[in-house]
RNA sequence: GGCCCGUUCGUCUAGGGGUUAGGACGCAAGAUUUUCAUUCUUGUAGCAGGGGUUCGAAUCCCCUACGGGCUACCA
């Protein structure tokens, strides 16, 4: 039989979590942290939880779970457990685990790693304002806890009173004095943070609810959580955390950390924020989103017509490689690909522009059916009904110049209805004195025409258009100006096809008719 | 200010002692399409600076600069 007893950590199974907080809509770096978590679950077999971290009571914004687990959805990214999808370690909201902490807290207090404190809020604003005025900054720490008000401080019975009379109090993590922490992060690599430099951070709350930190430690281990994957704004807090696994007497066996890089804006400092999107014209967030109180809408992905695997894939590359020249993933091609170590220290400046070549590579993609199917519904809210094969056909030509489904329509408008305009542009350059005659007489020409698909078409047009030798571009340019109201579209013999030999001829004599009237020709 | 992380074309990145420093987006040009777009081809442009180490540095070390994060009874 097996002589170790003890079960190393290769045989454990892997459990990450995705643990944003509710306080509004997800933003698209949160997307990528899932993302990554969940690749990474799936390429090692392991499980992906989602778990709300909504310990602070006032930041919490209605909707904001909805729209997290929605997101998701979306996206593809279907947590194992959590929130919304059961498993066995629930609660996964911590506001539904508050009893749960506190013993915790407890045993920290017992062991001598964190200790009552009583400094008022306005207290310790007052501290941090009088550092200020000699510019430094106020820290409660291992230097200044010993002139502050707390249990390592005040007697006993002094401490037991407060407590009894109900004075407000939290509990702070006793910070060890000059210990250097030294971390391997599995995608920076060693970190290194010396205790004196950090803080007793906050781990219980007046309110009677955790911090981050406390609950965030206390879930991972109950959850049996193996890595912890999040954003570069949590390295600093990485050495508290290791220390409160320490001092839980979790350190055999706590999870190891990834610390993604951010996402930055597109131009100028900083990272990526909802205004920058708003300035330029961009989506940060991935579903559309109301706000509750200002009723502001700001846009999302879905809704500006990305499709959810154009918008993972281009995430996945926002920081990460597969180590190929390969960039076009899908879902499955991603797990299998996918590793930590091939994630990129160094922030990332999103560009809208690439997100939109995903989206047209995964558009043109698509096969013609579904695409219809989407185009249907934009024609039928202009009350335009056409049979299918007709309209399959349409989106096959079409399709290749499209970005999002929205622009099917400013694609393939001409195949629906004559144009209401004619470009002024071609019309200068295109329509001369004598184009309308010979308008006229390619529209009497096509009357008797009696095959009418585009290869018939186009045979019979070049005889007719050789026999008189006039200029290709000049009738057929003036033609497409008729029929599209511009000099763009696909090829105009199908397009004769398309729309039938009644409509062709009526457009014609229609343009004729109008562009003649125009001032620029007098 | 302090602590921590980072820095290769405009942007995302490959490359980890000897490479003509590779790819993608964008941009530009050409081909094709008797238009426009697509597509294809080509081009454009980069190792933050300074010191070391080394026969040899984009690559290893140090310094500086710059960028980023954190520095709440927020996460």
């Amino acid at each position: 039989m097996a002589t170790n007893c003890k079960k190393t950590k290769m045989e454990q199974k892997v459990r990450v979590r995705f643990a944003p907080s509710p306080t509004g809509p997800l933003h698209m770096g949160g997307v990528r942290t899932a993302l990554f978590n969940y690749l990474f679950a799936r390429k090692q077999g392991g499980e992906f939880l989602l778990r709300i971290e909504d310990t602070d009571q006032t930041r919490y914004v209605p909707g904001a779970e909805d729209y997290i687990i929605e997101s998701l959805k979306w996206c593809g990214l279907i947590p194992d457990e959590g929130v919304g999808f059961g498993g066995d370690f629930g609660p996964y909201r911590q506001s539904e685990r508050k009893a749960i902490y506190k013993d915790y807290v407890d045993r920290l207090i017992e062991s001598g790693n964190a200790y009552y404190a009583f400094d008022t809020p306005e207290e310790l604003d007052a501290l941090r304002g009088e550092a200020e005025k000699s510019q430094t900054v106020f820290s409660y720490d291992t230097h200044t806890r010993s002139r502050l008000q707390n249990s390592l401080t005040l007697p006993d019975e002094v401490v037991k009173k407060k407590i009894a009379d109900g004075r407000p109090w939290v509990i702070r993590f006793k910070m060890p004095e000059q210990t250097d922490v030294i971390e391997h992060d599995l995608i920076r690599g060693e970190v290194k943070f010396n205790t004196a430099q950090l803080d007793d951070k906050v781990l219980f709350k007046a309110d009677g609810m955790p911090t981050y930190h406390m609950a965030n430690v206390v879930d991972d281990h109950l959850m049996q959580i193996t890595h912890v994957i999040r954003g570069e704004e949590w390295l600093s807090s990485m050495p508290l955390h290791i220390l409160l696994y320490e001092a839980l007497g979790w350190s055999g066996n706590r999870p190891q950390f990834a610390h993604l890089p951010l996402i930055l804006k597109p131009a100028g400092k900083g990272k990526l924020s909802k205004r920058d999107g708003d300035k330029m014209g961009f989506p940060v967030f991935p579903l559309q989103w109301k706000d509750p109180d200002s009723g502001e809408i700001s846009r999302g992905y879905r809704e500006d017509g990305y499709f959810p695997e154009a918008f993972i894939n281009m995430l996945a590359l926002l920081g990460w490689n597969a180590g190929t020249e390969q960039e076009l993933f899908t879902i499955g091609e991603l797990i299998d690909s996918f590793s930590l170590d091939r994630v990129v220290k160094s922030g990332a400046r999103f560009d809208p522009e690439k997100a939109k070549w995903f989206n047209r590579h995964y558009l043109h993609q698509k096969d013609d059916q579904q695409l219809a199917e989407l185009f249907k519904k934009q024609l039928a809210a202009k009350n335009i009904v056409t049979d299918d094969v007709r309209l399959n056909r349409i989106v096959g030509l079409i399709k290749d110049r499209c970005t999002f489904p929205s622009e099917l329509w400013e694609h393939g408008f001409y195949f629906f209805e004559a144009p209401e305009c004619y470009d002024e542009k071609t019309i200068i350059k295109k329509w001369k004195e004598d184009t309308s005659g010979k308008l006229l007489a390619v529209a009497e020409f096509f009357k008797d025409l009696e095959q009418w698909d585009a290869e018939s078409v186009k045979e019979a047009f070049s005889v007719f258009m050789n026999a008189r030798e006039w200029n290709f571009g000049m009738v057929m340019v003036p033609i497409r100006l008729a029929l599209v109201g511009s000099s763009q579209g696909i090829d105009l013999f199908v397009i004769f096809e398309l729309i039938g030999k009644e409509e062709t001829i009526r457009r014609i004599e229609r343009a004729v008719a109008r562009i003649n009237g125009l001032p620029q020709l007098q």
